[in-house]
DNA sequence: CCTACCGATCGGTAGG
DNA sequence: CCTACCGATCGGTAGG
């Protein structure tokens, strides 16, 4: 240790976000099974026993990768109005800003399906995950009817379900066409025909 | 072998079947990487060299249940009409036949999500596998436009690729949900909302 | 944070 | 179709 390097908690909080970025990159890559604790370690410049410091099991570490883009995406949708037609707007601007964020597009595209087995480490996460923003996608619809903006014959909880199911396919189709898909366009289009006002 | 018993290609035909059947169980449930041969084989009563003895590796197994099962659906498709609205009708019919496959769902579902790495074994095989669903898709629509039963507004591709997207997403979320989700409901619902005849 | 190791499991092959 | 084996790799632990 050299005279005037900085140790302790500092560092320590650095590695962990590096740890995080790069375990985030090939879960998505390759998923939760085929991911190796060697290998996001070795890309972090430390040993697997050194990240095993940091994260006690591969179990725990997944789960920190999902809770930090978690945070990181309801602190961005917090901004800003996010009621009735303004929040169906702000997820139509979560699915253009994904569109060039390819590494977090997988995570979720791949764990969320390896996760629907009853037994995968994030089944549970994932089952949590979808209720609510089902449910939060479905306020947003009963608002847009309360001010009118809603044609008639459009069920809120049906377009939420809807509107989820459209994103997660489209990242699919997206992933699978190298990025050619334009999500956020084929998205607004479904929901400009749901709506009587502009969108 | 005791005198009797049939020998020869019968058998090894229907062996064949089997480990089919019990691959496309387990790619579904834990993926093609979390797969293993072995567990496969025990299933069918067999060795892993067993198996390997009638499908050389692993990834030809994993292509051949995927083959396996375009075959059989491409021919429940062909039967009756597959154009315009009808063809539609015939998608969400496929979704109502889906709910009761769960393992087919999960195949498709997980081994989709894992393919869209470059480097996956399946991944030229999902390539050609959408392109060629949001064509045929589209070209239903565009019957479906030229016998006046689109609505004023719907472009034909768009909607191909929302069909296909929703289609995709609303798998994962029944599986999420324990197969509580009525996708072809919701898949109604949707396609109505885009013609101006009865659906 | 490291090296060194554990038992388990992987896909595939040798040889029969 | 089998047993027996290959080298590689896995998540996690011991001990420092």
């Amino acid at each position: 240790m050299t005279p005037g390097t900085r140790r302790g908690y500092a560092k320590g909080r650095a590695k962990r976000i590096e740890i995080l970025d790069q375990a985030m990159a090939l879960f998505g890559e390759a998923g939760y099974r085929g991911a190796s604790l060697r290998v996001i370690a070795t890309r972090c410049g430390i040993s697997h026993p050194g990240l095993l410091h940091h994260f006690p099991t591969k179990e725990a570490l997944l789960l920190a990768v999902l809770q930090r883009r978690d945070d990181v995406d309801d602190e961005w949708l917090a901004l800003g109005v996010t009621r009735g037609v303004d929040h169906l707007r702000r997820l139509v601007d979560l699915a253009e800003l994904n569109a060039k964020r390819r590494g977090i597009v997988e995570l979720f595209s791949v764990v969320a399906a390896e996760a629907t087995s009853p037994d995968h480490p994030a089944h549970a996460y994932f089952e949590t995950r979808y209720r609510t923003s089902v449910a939060n996608t479905e306020r947003a619809y009963l608002q847009a009817r309360d001010d009118g903006s809603l044609r008639t014959g459009t069920d809120p909880a049906t377009a939420a379900q809807q509107l989820i199911a459209l994103m997660d396919g489209l990242q699919i189709q997206w992933l699978i066409s190298d990025c050619t898909t334009d999500m956020a366009g084929v998205l607004r289009a479904h929901i400009r025909a749901q709506l009587t006002v502009e969108f």
